[in-house]
DNA sequence: TCAATAACGGAACGGTCCGTTTCGTTATGA
DNA sequence: TCATAACGAAACGGACCGTTCCGTTATTGA
């Protein structure tokens, strides 16, 4: 396998006493960010992370479960500005929430982030769970809002969020999973308007 | 890691001549499938299907690139019998095409082969490619048919039959790549009405 | 004040897996 | 007949896993 290494100032930090080390966390962090964006999934392991972090291995065990933890903590780490205020048109507010959340996929290491972090919870069934049941309610709160506050108006059944949940965390995940959100633009608007389609 | 063993007849072969063993090719395939069936992609390993299949791993890599090509031609054997007419109702054909899919994901090992799939080409830029561009392409082409000849009836637009056929794979990999084939099933309806909406 | 506590980075551990090479064996096909 | 090539086995160097032990550092609380 590869060995593309960086002669990066390792940068180490010493115990600071009987309490978590802060400078610790945000190096692990932040090297764990790099390696996403510099090497992808398959760079990425403990030991990389550990060598350009400057940390010792134990130091992430520590305080993190496996590798779908670090990931997680990764993504999440990555506070994107991306607010969902309904109005309302449901298509309108779907296609800019698409909008900006493909621009920071793009734009940060985030999308890598989270390719990684789906692939891994496939060979890793408790990390499955937690991100089906923790970490993707989470950060799909404000986009059910959206479809929580059509239904509200009527524009679209209430039985039907579900479903439409599902028709658009899946469009979404089909271009960043296969690598074509740039290609893939010139669909969002046409599959917002279906999956905000009112059935009258 | 784990290590749990199958003390199975591990049921060799000998060359059969300065060309390939038909034999070695299918219990390499079946070792595979069965690896896949019982520890999914967490135990898919070059060496767990060669234990298995009792064949050495120069054999795997002498007809096979990587990990990746044996997931793909393990997936391609299942031939699934998913048959794909339109008819004249594009929402009941994607139904219907959806159950069956789902049906042949669950009840056989097919659904942990794609799930390892994309998972892999995660890792596997090269992979992914080849996923894309030809694996996908051709495993697309019965609901691309549904979608085209909807399109020849008119009852959708022919500029968003790419969007839809997103919104129809994205739904569809949500549900399997979160192992959430059985609940999900009462949302197919609803998606697929939405996904074959005439856009008046 | 001063010991118990705990985090730190490091090195090293046994183990798995990768992809490749080397080997002796087998049988084809020209 | 004999070059050729596939076969399984074994072993290779290297990467990575998750853990253990180490000496060091500084906090915490008795």
């Amino acid at each position: 396998m590869m060995k593309t290494e960086k002669p990066t100032p390792p940068a180490r930090r010493a115990s600071i006493g009987a309490k978590r080390n802060p400078a610790s966390q945000a190096a692990i962090l932040a090297a764990a960010r790099a390696v996403l964006a510099e090497e992808g999934y398959a760079g990425f392991s403990i030991d990389a992370v550990s060598r350009r972090a400057g940390a010792g291995k134990p130091t992430i065990y520590r305080w993190w479960k496996n590798r779908a933890d670090l990931l997680m903590e990764v993504y999440s780490a990555e506070k994107a500005i991306i607010t969902a205020v309904p109005t309302d048109d449901l298509g309108r507010d779907l296609t800019n929430h698409t909008r900006a959340l493909w621009g920071f996929w793009s734009g940060t290491p985030s999308g890598r982030t989270f390719r990684a972090l789906l692939a891994e919870a496939q060979s890793d069934p408790e990390a499955l769970a937690v991100l089906r049941e923790k970490f993707l309610p989470e950060r799909l709160r404000d986009v059910r809002g959206l479809f929580n506050a059509a239904a509200a108006r009527g524009d679209i059944p209430t039985e039907e969020v579900e479903a439409r949940l599902a028709l658009y965390l899946g469009f979404n995940w089909f271009y960043v999973l296969t690598d074509q959100l740039e290609a893939g633009q010139a669909s969002i608007p046409a599959a917002m308007r279906l999956i905000a389609a009112s059935t009258r």
